[in-house]
DNA sequence: CCGAATATATACCGGTCAGTACAGAACATC
DNA sequence: GATGTTCTGTACTGACCGGTATATATTCGG
């Protein structure tokens, strides 16, 4: 499993390269915002659609499943053109993965907005059924494929996705603070376990739904743990 | 993805090879029970060791992550010896699929014994806990691995590995049918709908404990779950 | 001791992998 | 139009993939 990193991506991208892509999220307004400086041949395709492309890949075939030639089929262009935007696999993965969060896991922050802990909930679980099981994407939660699918223990892949889950995870936990502290939920039950639970429920929601499960069969999950919880 | 397969491992195994390997849950006993028949060079490995020797590796690094370099050496084999006794690669999964099931996930046939409901879903739980979280075997569970890694839809391994999950929930769902004649579950909840939530739960232990979790903070999960449930 | 039968080890097959060298094409500036 | 800069397409690299051909050991029945 000993792959190929015979140069030094960043190298040549940072200093050589000036215009790689950055998703539309994280502009660096903070730098010199210097004019397009849009000297030589222009690019041929919107790096925007391209990654969108990307996303739908790797969101169907894992990091390690989905082949450049694939890629680079989805995403109308070819190699040294992916490479000159994107760097290289696993910087094009991470921009994805920042898409995929931005778009497809939007609804994790306006869940943490409902008014009551069983709002919270509710919300995260019908998300994350809406966004696993929708007819236009790939089934599944590229977060979990990515933390399953890959090979090595020391992967950096897989280490940065468990980080994002469990920034995601102490939001929910701090969220349910709250709430107990609203009177959302009664004294006994903790915080912490209870987020936990919750989140482990989720990510077998999408692995059911990776599987190919129906959304009326995760909803029966989804309605039997709602008639169980402790609050409102 | 295309994969090379360019032979049929079928027709090769069971016709020109004769002794290809069993796993031990599986004797073929009403055939003719022949002596073993050793002419030749006898084998000098136990295809018994090396079969749970490519289980950890497969259960570490997924089907596709899986090297046949990988798998050889953990075995202790050359690989002709492996394709002469186990098949081809697909083979060799299945029966490190088969043996994995009979000794690792024994504990799903035991917890369906248990008196109540509750205490189904009680072993069921921590069962999943030890198993995916122990330290002699790799961390997380064989089969999400398998559902979650594999590249193509209609791969077989995955649908195969689907087609045993259901009839695992198919059999945690018939348990509780019984628990609610029982009277161990009040007659407000659905069987099905108490079994999908509950495997979804174990679904997502799995992949947090493939995540490193640790199995303090899977039991915070566990414990509030069942602190949530529905009868005795 | 002789062949038949089976297992082993080496070396190899075509194919795919991620990544790149190179030449030509398209633009801005001079 | 010349020049410099950037992008695009073709063709390629070395490494690894699953799987196998071949030759050599090692055992058996005869």
């Amino acid at each position: 499993m000993l792959r190929c990193r015979l140069h030094d991506s960043r190298v040549t991208l940072d200093s050589a390269r000036a215009r790689t892509y950055l998703p539309p999220g994280m502009k660096c307004s903070a730098s010199t915002a210097a004019p397009p400086s849009v000297r030589g041949r222009p690019r041929e395709f919107d790096p925007d659609e391209a990654l969108a492309a990307a996303l739908r890949v790797f969101w169907a075939r894992g990091y390690e499943g989905a082949s450049m030639a694939e890629l680079t089929e989805a995403m109308g262009i070819t190699k040294p053109s992916l490479y000159a935007c994107f760097g290289n696999k696993e910087a094009l993965f991470k921009k994805a993965l920042d898409l995929y969060e931005r778009d497809k896991l939007a609804y994790i922050g306006k869940a943490l907005e409902a008014p009551t802990a069983r709002g919270v909930a509710e919300r995260l679980l019908n998300g994350a059924v809406a966004t696993h099981c929708g007819d236009s994407d790939p089934h599944g939660c590229l977060g979990v494929i990515s933390t399953v699918v890959c090979a090595a223990e020391a992967d950096p892949i897989r280490a940065d996705v468990i980080k994002r889950r469990a920034s995601s995870e102490a939001a929910v936990v701090k969220r349910f603070e709250q709430a107990r502290r609203d009177g959302d939920l009664p004294d006994s039950v903790c915080p912490t376990k209870l987020a936990s639970c919750l989140t482990t429920l989720l990510q077998g929601l999408a692995v059911k739904a990776q599987g190919g499960a129906q959304p009326e069969e995760l909803q029966g999950s989804i309605d039997t743990f709602l008639a169980m919880w402790p609050g409102r």
